[in-house]
DNA sequence: ATCTTTACACCTAGGTGGAAAGTT
DNA sequence: AACTTTCCACCTAGGTGTAAAGAT
């Protein structure tokens, strides 16, 4: 007698994310390993707007590392950095002067950077894996009667495949990059915000999962293991009430990297300094904490 | 080094819920005894939309009680009660040929229906309690392509206070009812939805709150123990972009009643078999089931 | 050899009614 | 006497890294 299930499924703001986001999905890249799936207008636009400032890294089959590594607000002397200048569009999109007033910071920077020392590492899992650190950003500059999609990406670093030395406790290249994945769009459930919420309230994407399953159902974000990726996030304004992501030609968008915020897609962590700094900082991974390390006043 | 604060606030869609459940606040009535909060419009409209098919117990005075207790769906020979019917206005109010085609459906109403027939209780709290069980709907006739908000209220059902005669298992009037609290209307966090969502899932209420704190802060539905209350359901087409919940007037709405959700605000139990049932039917209460009702394949 | 998967103990986070103490 | 409040053990629900087993 105990009533848990329902005949209906319960209708949640993660299934209108998945709903968008599958919609969305699309090949990673344009290269010739291109998948069959379709490319959609918003995803045009994001593969677009990456930077046309190239890391030293890059290759030119590598369509999707043409990130600008030189944002503003790594040298920020606040906790948070401060991403005023997104990647420059490869085809040149001005923003219109309304959205270039946007500035968008990344609220746990300071721990960030501590990963980021060391060679950030993120799980993958078949049933979806949460990011740690999380992604929290705050915006400014944006108009408070107007309402804006959040929404948030992964995309790879270089065209190349990685692996852990353990004997010297670094990462080489151990090859050219797997074939890319269905790239997905993570829509921040609480979108559309107002302008006057995104002034208030910061943006945490905690409930972003990754996983290393390409058939994954759940609508997570799809990784190579053993490949470096970098988070992006995306804020578009909504025009009009009819505009919705499949039709973004109508609105304005603007994206925004945090270089610190690159990481290494894992199945198993590699690096013993990573696995130490998460579980000393992330609060369900306490059981593993070594009480040695207690200070008296603890003990 | 344990990262859990943040410097901003979290941005959460139940402080959005909040934040219009605040600025809707009104009176819980019109009387003499009305608080001094203004009326807002939608709480006009709300308060119209009672029923004119008043129920035995029904006072002059009592201004929310003009309830139907007739509403179709009792006698719903499916699993969930169809309801309709919703109130008739005391001033009347023509839904449009286009929402008057809507019908919204209890899914939990075997349940229900078994708390019904002992006279539901619901537990209030300082800090807030969740309801048990939680009003679930369904709807159907709702226009694919439009944009809907969904929320609920609780209005009383007479205007009497209750007491419970332990002696003889039953509820007795106790007088007249305490001064009206504070109206608060719980709009669903998942609000706006898209007509082509209400017609895939149902709609939970789980995660609205009751409590008998007058000052209540977080946005939970203020009740008065020892009092008879009726959930009711609300929808409201948007429509137009900017039509909120606080020009109404633009917009058209609906009101959904099922009889069998009356209950009772108490702060401990007081009918015993309330208790049992609650016990037996909730997950959370699982830890107080007495293991002397296993069955032999259970054991 | 080098990854990946699975079951698991140990957490966080928070929803239950009970029992005892508090209030009016 | 008739409620109300507080603290608690016991749950659900689900996020951690581990270790062993599995896969290639």
């Amino acid at each position: 007698m105990e009533f848990t299930a329902s005949p209906k499924p319960q209708l949640s703001s993660r299934a209108n994310a998945f709903s968008i986001a599958a919609l969305m999905s699309s090949g990673g890249s344009k290269e010739k390993e291109a998948t069959e799936n379709t490319i959609k207008p918003l995803e045009q636009f994001v593969e677009k707007s990456s930077c046309a400032q190239p890391l030293g890294e890059l290759t030119s089959l590598d369509a999707h590392g043409e990130f600008g590594g030189s944002v503003a607000g790594n040298s920020s002397p606040s906790s948070s950095s401060l991403c005023t200048e997104p990647l420059i569009p490869t085809t040149p999109i001005i923003p219109s002067e309304e959205m270039a007033k946007i500035a968008c910071s990344l609220e746990t920077k300071e721990l960030w950077d501590k990963f980021h020392e060391l060679g950030t590492e993120m799980i993958i899992t078949k049933s979806g894996r949460r990011m740690f650190p999380t992604i929290r950003v705050s915006f400014s500059g944006v108009d408070s009667e107007a309402k804006y999609i959040v929404l948030m990406d992964i995309v790879p670093v270089d065209n190349k495949r990685y692996r852990y030395a353990y004997h010297r406790s670094s990462w080489l290249v151990a090859g050219k990059a797997d074939p890319p994945l269905p790239a997905r769009l993570y829509v921040h459930p609480d979108s559309p915000f107002t302008g006057e919420q995104l002034l208030k309230q910061m943006v945490s994407f905690e409930k972003v999962k990754l996983t290393n399953n390409e058939l994954d159902q759940h609508g997570h974000i799809i990784l190579n293991s053993m490949h470096k990726y970098q988070p992006r996030v995306h804020i578009i304004k909504k025009k009009d009430h009819t505009a919705s992501l499949l039709n973004l030609k109508s609105e304005e968008f603007r994206t925004f990297i945090f270089p610190e915020t690159v990481f290494t897609a894992v199945t198993a962590y590699q690096n013993q300094l990573i696995t130490k700094l998460k579980i000393d900082s992330n609060p369900f991974a306490k059981g593993f904490r070594d009480s040695s390390r207690l200070t008296d006043i603890e003990r």
